[in-house]
RNA sequence: GUGAGCGUAGCCUAGUGGUUAAGGCGCCAGGUUGUGGCCCUGGAGAUCGUGGGUUCAACUCCCACCGUUCACCCCA
C-alpha cells in the first residue's frame, strides 16, 4: 500500500474550500498594491541557492532536496523563493521596467525537514517582492500587505517583530563588538554557540540555551551600530509604520536565518504562538540580486507559509466560503428516460447551471437519497411517463415542493430558480 | 539529525494476555406499487501500521522498522 512521502498531504476536495479562499485573496490583495503574478520552476540549478542562502547554513547543506538530473546537472527543488524571483528578474531583465517590479508567487516549496505542527517537506508559501527600489516606503508597503492579506482573512491577535541588521558597511563593526562582548562568556557558551560565534555571529542572538539567552540579555543591540544610512532608514520605517497605524514590537534578536536579508528584517506571528509559529517572515535584501550576477539592486519582500495561514483560520474558527456544487440532480427510472435525463444535463449546463445526472445504477428511492446529501436545490425527476408527454417533474428539496413542467419550460425556470445562491459556511 | 507520545474498518472510538475484535459517523440495500431528509432493519468494510520475539495463547507484553503527533534544531 502506497503513502504520501513523510512531510506531503493530499489536499482533498473537503480542504479545497480553504485554499481556493486564501489564494484569491491574496491575489486580490496583491492587485490592491499593484503585485502581479510570477511562476518560477519548483526546480533550480543548486548553485542559486547555495550561492545566495549562504553557504552553512542548515537550509542548504542539511534542508534541500538536491538530485542529478541525466545530463549531470546538480539541481534542487527551491527552498525558498527569493532567490528563484531574483534569478527571473535577472534572466528576463526585468530591471528595464520601471522600478520598483512588484511580483508576487504562490506555490509549492521543498524541505527535507522532520514534520511537526505548521512544517512539512511539501508546503506552500505567499510571498511579495519588490525589486529595484531602496525606499524605506517598500519596506512598509511589502508589511502591509502580508497584514493587510492576513486581516482579509479575519485573523485577529497578529503581531509585527521588527528590527535592523544594517549593511555591508555597518554589519561587521556590530559582528566586532558582539563577538567581544562574547569572549567574556566563552566558558558558558553553547556548543551550537561556539560554532555560530565563527561561522554566522548574528545567529548567537537566536539562541534559545538559556544559558546563552543571559549572554544575549546583555548584548548590545545592533540598532546602536547602525550607519546613519541604515539608521535613517530603520527610522522611517517605524514612522511610517505608526503613520500608517501599523503596531510594531522592535526585537533586537530577530535576525532571521537566510544571510542575504540587509537592513529590515520582519516577522509576524499570529494570536496563539507555538514553536512554529511565525507565519510570515521577511526583510531587505538589497545585495541578493548582485549576488546571482545582476547589477546591484535593493530589493524587499516576504514570504508565508499557507499551511500554518490555514491552520489559524482553522484555530481561530473562521468561515471561508465554499464554493457552489451542482445545484440540480437528475433522477430517473427506465431505459427512454435515461437518454432524456442525458440530453437534459447538456442542455442545462449549456445554460450554465451545475448538474449532477445520476447514472441510473440505483434505486429511483437511492437516487432521491443521493439528491439530499448533494444537497441540491432542486430535483428533476425522469420516467416513463414525463418521457411520453415531454414533461419532467421539478422537485424543490427544501420546500418539500413538485410541479410538472414542459421540459423547455424548466430549462428557464431552473436557469432563474438557480441564478443567485449565496452561500458561506465553514466545511 | 536528537528526544518523547501515539498507531484497532474511509473517519472517530471501545477492547489491555484467552471463544466468531465491539459501537458511532459515513457507505450500500431494504421498510410493497415512481419520491429524499427523521426513524427502523439488514449488509459490505479490519491480515488490530509492518516484521520479528516472549507465551500453551498476543490487538493486548518486548524489540526493530515505518508512519504520525509534539518539542529541539531550522524555518514559512
Amino acid at each position: 500500500m502506497y503513502r504520501a512521502p513523510r512531510g506531503t498531504t493530499d489536499i482533498l476536495p473537503a480542504e479545497q474550500a480553504y485554499w481556493a479562499h486564501v489564494q484569491q485573496r491574496a491575489a486580490e490583495v496583491c492587485r490592491l498594491y499593484g503585485y502581479e503574478r510570477i511562476d518560477t520552476p519548483a526546480f533550480e540549478d543548486y548553485g542559486l541557492f547555495a550561492r545566495t542562502d549562504a553557504e552553512g547554513t542548515d537550509l542548504v547543506e542539511k534542508e534541500m532536496y538536491v538530485f542529478e538530473d541525466r545530463g549531470g546537472q546538480k539541481l534542487a527543488l527551491r527552498a525558498e523563493n527569493t532567490a528563484p524571483v531574483c534569478r527571473a528578474y535577472v534572466e528576463h531583465g526585468l530591471f528595464n521596467l520601471s522600478q520598483p517590479v512588484r511580483l508576487y508567487y504562490i506555490g509549492p516549496t521543498f524541505r527535507y525537514e522532520r514534520p511537526q505542527a505548521g512544517r512539512f517537506r511539501q508546503h506552500h508559501q505567499f510571498g511579495c517582492e519588490a525589486l529595484g527600489d531602496a525606499s524605506p516606503i517598500l519596506d512598509v508597503e511589502v508589511i502591509e500587505l502580508a497584514i493587510r492579506f492576513l486581516e482579509s482573512l479575519g485573523l485577529t491577535g497578529l503581531s509585527v517583530l521588527l528590527n535592523s541588521i544594517g549593511c555591508r558597511q555597518c554589519q561587521p563593526a556590530y559582528v566586532e563588538v558582539l563577538r567581544q562582548h562574547y569572549q567574556g562568556f566563552s566558558a558558558d557558551v553553547c556548543s551550537d554557540c561556539r560554532v555560530r560565534m565563527v561561522r554566522n555571529p548574528l545567529r548567537l542572538l537566536d539562541c534559545k540555551e538559556s544559558a546563552c539567552k543571559r549572554i544575549v540579555a546583555t548584548a548590545p543591540h545592533i540598532a546602536d551600530y547602525l550607519c546613519p544610512e541604515c539608521k535613517d532608514h530603520f527610522r522611517e520605517v517605524q514612522e511610517q509604520l505608526q503613520v500608517l497605524g501599523i503596531p510594531f514590537a522592535l526585537n533586537h534578536t530577530l535576525v532571521r536565518g537566510l544571510d542575504y536579508y540587509t537592513r529590515t528584517v520582519f516577522e509576524i506571528l499570529p494570536q496563539r504562538q507555538g514553536s512554529q509559529s511565525a507565519i510570515v517572515g521577511g526583510g531587505r535584501y538589497d545585495g541578493l540580486i548582485e549576488q546571482i550576477g545582476g547589477k546591484p539592486t535593493p530589493a524587499v519582500g516576504f514570504a508565508m507559509g499557507l499551511e500554518r495561514v490555514i491552520l489559524n483560520i482553522k484555530e481561530q474558527g473562521l468561515d471561508v466560503p465554499i464554493p457552489p456544487g451542482p445545484r440540480v440532480y437528475i433522477a430517473h427510472v427506465g431505459t427512454p428516460a435515461r437518454q432524456t435525463a442525458i440530453s437534459l444535463a447538456r442542455r442545462l449546463r449549456d445554460a450554465g447551471v451545475g448538474v449532477l445526472a445520476s447514472t441510473g445504477t440505483k434505486s429511483f428511492k437511492a437516487q432521491l437519497r443521493q439528491a439530499n446529501s448533494l444537497g441540491v436545490r432542486h430535483t428533476i425527476i425522469l420516467g416513463d411517463n414525463e418521457v411520453e408527454a415531454g414533461t419532467a417533474v421539478v422537485r424543490d428539496m427544501a420546500r418539500n415542493e413538485q410541479s410538472t413542467l414542459l421540459q423547455d419550460a424548466l430549462l428557464e425556470h431552473l436557469a432563474r430558480a438557480v441564478e443567485y445562491s449565496p452561500d458561506s459556511a465553514s466545511p
